[in-house]
DNA sequence: ACCTATTGATAATT
DNA sequence: TAATTATCAATAGGT
């Protein structure tokens, strides 16, 4: 169907591969067309090139989600229920992750505490106070630098003033 | 292409419809393997005829689910029911909410303090305290029912003590 | 189903 | 990149 037979594999000089598909992928649509108009049937034809370019052919007397319901009835394969469950699972998941670490805030607030047995009052108490700890050490180091700071600027003050004094 | 040219147009005549229709599909689904052996491209094509019955061309280094993925994420048709989207909204809602609460948890716990401005450590440090004293209270209030207990039992000793020296 | 005249698709070339 | 055309492939109609 050329001016020369080809063997069917792959095309490795990119050129040529780009502008066989090009040639052939529209062939392909067009009987598609053909043969949905001539026989009636219901076609959907997806063709993603080796570039990833997207091309599709559906039959107008039909929609790509009816003809996909009708192809899982038909073939019993399941084309997103699995993707659903995923989800699903996921969902729980994360919703477990989320509850367990609203208690340990809630906790961590001091919230909900009668629901806790005294014994697990202690490590939550430690918790506390070395984060209490951490915060105030945060907190001194600032104030140590801003001592820092108003030391340095009565220094400066003090250099300034004695270069007025005593001229340049 | 044939002893005659025809019409692009419904056959009326059903069995050669169904003829037609058998070596048009063949001839569809052997192009579509040839396309994606020579041009390494991945294609999906489902038929039904007018009878229903299907057929369909998935090409090997691929899976309709995967495909169907792909031609979502080109398109921007969504194939399946807004469950899906539905699902996928909630699991980034509660991942944001996760994500909040984890840097809150360890904000709570003295921890990443660095990345906070010391302004914000203020309200931290508050909640600590309040956290703290409701822990004490509730240990404060579980060694002080410790204590009745204890005071409950030695007045029960002593009573049982004085019946037991002067008899019934 | 198979056959084959004929049309249609396309590989190589420009 | 778009036409052209020689050649091969698909297939319509007949058996």
């Amino acid at each position: 169907m050329g001016r020369g037979k080809i063997e069917i594999k792959r095309i490795e000089n990119s050129t040529n591969r780009q502008v066989t598909y090009s040639k052939r992928r529209n062939g392909l649509i067009k009987k598609a067309k053909e043969i949905s108009v001539l026989c009636d049937s219901k076609i959907s034809l997806i063709i993603f090139s080796s570039t990833n370019k997207m091309s599709e052919f559906v039959s107008p007397s039909t929609t790509l989600p009816e003809l996909l319901e009708k192809y899982q009835n038909n073939s019993g394969k399941r084309l997103w229920d699995a993707k659903h469950e995923r989800l699903s699972a996921e969902i729980d998941r994360i919703k477990k992750e989320n509850e367990s670490m609203e208690i340990e805030l809630r906790h961590l607030k001091g919230e909900d505490v009668n629901s806790l047995h005294v014994k697990e009052l202690i490590p939550i108490e430690e918790t506390l106070e070395n984060a209490l700890v951490n915060i105030r050490d945060k907190q001194m180091d600032y104030l140590k630098m801003l001592k820092k700071n108003e030391r340095n600027l009565e220094e400066e003050n003090k250099r300034l003033s004695y270069i007025l004094k005593n001229g340049c």
